[in-house]
Order: C-alpha cells, then sequence, then structure tokens
DNA sequence: CCAAACCTATAGGTAGTACTTAATCAAGCC
DNA sequence: GGCTTGATTAAGTACTACCTATAGGTTTGG
C-alpha cells in the first residue's frame, strides 16, 4: 500500500478511522466537528472531508444537532480496502484474519475453476511462471522471494476468473499471505506438499479442468484454515455450538 | 436502500457516482473542480466532499494542477455498496449481475457450512421460519410474499455464519433476488424444488450437519447462475478459450 | 400527563482569500 | 542536439468568517 499522508483530511482519516475500527470509540460515541477541529489542528473544511469519508465506509453517521456519531460494527463497509486494514492493524486481528481466510476458502476456488475455463494463454503461462518460482524458492530460507511468487499467484488466479470482484480480493489475499510470513518471521521453508498443489492448480488451469483447478485449490485454502486453527484455535467464532 | 438525498454532497454524488459507474465518463476524463461547481450549482466545500467520497471508492483521483481523474474501472472499489448499486443501475449491469452471481455461488455454501456449525437456535428457528414461508407462498402468485421470505432466508444464512463479511453481503444478495424477481415480473410461481432445497438447507444447519447444508446450498446458487446464463448467456466474460 | 411551541446546539452550506504543488515550457548548459 | 534548470501558472488545498437549517430538548399550556 502506496498512499499515504497524501492530503491533510488523510492524516485525520488515518488516525481518526484505524482507532474507530479498533474500538477505541464504542458505537454511539459522539464526535464534535469542533472538537475534532481543534484535536487534530485543522480546519471544519479538512475535518468535515475526513468525516465525509469515513461517513461513506459506514464508520461514522454525521447528524445535525447530534454530531458525528460512531455507528454499530455490524454497518460497517468491512470490505472497505482501509477499514480491512485498519482492523487488520488493531485489537481484532484475529477475528478479521479469521474472516478473510475463510472469505479466501470460499473465493478461490471458484475463481480458480472460472480460470480453467477462462484464462488466456499469457495468464496461464504466468500462472506456471509463479508457481515454478515458488518450488525454486521454497528452499533455503528464501521465504521473502517465495512471498512474492505466492501472492503473484493467488492474485493471477483471481484476475483470470474475468470477475472483477474477484479480482479486487487480490490485494486483500497478498496482505493476508504477507502478514503470515512475516508473523512467524523464523519460520523453516514452506512445505513442500503445499508448494505442490500450486503447481497442480496451475496445470489444471493451463488444461481447462475447472473441477480439479477447484479442488486443489480448496486443499490450499483448507490449509490455510487449518494453520490459522493453530495461531488462533477457535476464537473470534460467536458462542454457538460447538 | 434508505438514504437519498441527505445533504447537498450526496446530490452531486448520486448524480457524478451512477454516471462514472455507467461508463459515461472514460477513464482519464479529467472534471474540473470549478466546473462540477458550477455544473452542479453548489459550493467548493460541496463539490470537494463529493469528490473525496469519490475518490475513497477508487472511482476518481484527485491531483493537483491536473483535476479529479476518473480511474480505470479495474482500480474501483467494487465492493462498497454505492459502487455496487450504481454499477447495477447503469450500462453494465449484466456483467454486475453475473458478476454477483458468482460471488453467491462462491460465498452462501461456505456461509451456509459455518451456519451449520455456528448458528444459535434462535438463528435455526428463524430460518426455518423463512424456509416455510417460502414454501407457503411458493403458490397462488405471491411473489412478492415469497421474496420476502427468500431474501430473510439468504441473510439468515450469511449472518448465521458469524462471519462479519459474509453478514455484509446480505444486501447485495437481496439487490439480486428482488432484481431478478422485478426483472420477469410476470412470471408464474418458483419451481417447487428450488423451494424446497431451502427447507432442506435450513433442516441441515438445524441438525448441525456442515457437509449437507453447504452441498443443498450450492444446489441453490448452482440454479441461479443457470437462470442468469438464460437471461445473459456467456456475455460479459473476457475472451478466453470456450 | 401529553402535546405543541420554542430554544439553541450543532452540522450544513457559501464566499473570499491565500498557499502549495506540479505540469509545462523555455532558456541555458553540457 | 539533447538534457537540465528554472520560471510560469493552473489547479487543488487549506483557512476563516459568516450565515442557514434542522432536530433534540425544554418549557409551557391545555
Amino acid at each position: 500500500m502506496e498512499n499515504e499522508g497524501r492530503g491533510l483530511h488523510m492524516k485525520v482519516l488515518e488516525s481518526l478511522g484505524p482507532a474507530i475500527a479498533a474500538g477505541a470509540y464504542p458505537a454511539g460515541t459522539v464526535l464534535r466537528t469542533d472538537e475534532l477541529e481543534e484535536r487534530f489542528e485543522v480546519s471544519r473544511t479538512v475535518v468535515r472531508e475526513a468525516v465525509r469519508v469515513l461517513e461513506s465506509m459506514q464508520l461514522v453517521e454525521s447528524r445535525r444537532r447530534v454530531g458525528v456519531t460512531v455507528r454499530p460494527a455490524e454497518r460497517w463497509n468491512v470490505f472497505d480496502p482501509y477499514v480491512i486494514r485498519w482492523r487488520l492493524a488493531g485489537a481484532d486481528r484475529p477475528r478479521q484474519l479469521r474472516s478473510l481466510t475463510e472469505l479466501r476458502s470460499a473465493i478461490e476456488p471458484a475463481a480458480a475453476a472460472l480460470a480453467a475455463r477462462f484464462a488466456t494463454p499469457a495468464q496461464c503461462a504466468a500462472l506456471t511462471e509463479h508457481a515454478l518460482g515458488m518450488v525454486s524458492t521454497s528452499r533455503g530460507r528464501q521465504l521473502a522471494a517465495y512471498l512474492v511468487h505466492d501472492i503473484a499467484f493467488h492474485r493471477q488466479i483471481l484476475t483470470a476468473s474475468g470477475n472483477e470482484m474477484f479480482a479486487r480480493l487480490g490485494d486483500v489475499v497478498a496482505e493476508v499471505l504477507s502478514g503470515r510470513t512475516h508473523h512467524h518471521v523464523m519460520f523453516p521453508d514452506p512445505d513442500p506438499p503445499a508448494v505442490t498443489l500450486h503447481v497442480r492448480v496451475a496445470e489444471a488451469i493451463r488444461e481447462g479442468d475447472a473441477v480439479a483447478a477447484e479442488r486443489l485449490t480448496r486443499e490450499i485454502t483448507v490449509g490455510a484454515m487449518a494453520e490459522l486453527e493453530v495461531l488462533a484455535p477457535e476464537s473470534g467464532q460467536p458462542a454457538g455450538r460447538g
């Protein structure tokens, strides 16, 4: 993510947004504009622009005679990249990570199936290239290089699906994958079986085998779910039956 | 959707947003602030607030000395509810509808599986209620009442999944379902097999059978995909191999 | 006890002004 | 001739002051 600090309203946004997303202001909290003006030492114009953006993310609601009210988390636009990043950076990172992994598990197999039908030869080539890149960097503690290929691989599948909504999840997947790598930093090389799966997915897509592509991709994502289960076992879920 | 016209900047937004989303302004088009000021007969403040929101949706980019530039569609936040609605209302409604249906097909089965594990008794009860409501309204041209139950049913599954991102897709699913009903308005009653599927999904979730819940829900969504295929056969996809 | 009128806090909106950045282009240097 | 450097200047950015509109609260009257 490259966009930082462009414009004063961004400064306010990058400060208020994460705070709200982290739950620092419980739902119902009211923030008056002149208070924010003072707090951030900016003019009303700037505050209002920031508030408008937060409002479009459904993080807050601005009403006359009341102020800027923080909305309950259920209303937030949890698909907004900013909101995702802010939540990922804040208190409920585990829950957000689980949600995103569940999302991946749902989307990526479907995307792979579509990619098997619609991927262009160029896209197939790129996919294979990244899969082979993963293989060649999977040994000898080249985690950084491995990660690059891993991200590119998954992003390529999402793009090749031809579904622009799937494609837009590339950034999210990238963030999850890189977050995972950076989390248990001093880890050994990735599992060989997982690497092999990627190669086989690339093959299936190249051959136009949607069923195989979907099944193999699902194997990858259940692996990701299992991995998550180790880090945050059964947490973040509502209190249902077990 | 209830929020209309609140604030002058909304007026601008509700006019510019759909236009951009419909492709009226090709990527790279520049809109100057003072031009917009004049066009909408509002002050700079208002224009800038609207632009800030469009910017947060990645529909436009505001740069000094250049103006407000329309971004290519690949950059748009296609998960933003406003963007979804605007695209659904505009020229590429078919493509958007296909994307959303593919999204549903990926998410809803996964959500049903999670719901089978985590749904509370109250949620199971509500689910069954709506399934039965669908049954009882599936005959005698009560499409409106049927639609209400249908939407509530799918929304309930997404909510009961315990994944807040899935839950937020409830609005989208609602829009797709109601759009479908209102499209071929003078239609006969819904297919009995489809209705039965919903009842069986409710049962599977109540019994905590994640596998069955997922499989049955997938049957529903492939039905939706098939239905879409009739209305917009193979359109909106990139030119890959067949 | 309830309803209608009033009060006022707070966001909404406009206008004018000054600052800042960066695209452009021309002059000058290598 | 081509590249660097600097001036020009067009556009967004930001601040201020002032006014308006609305809606939550309070008072008042029935």
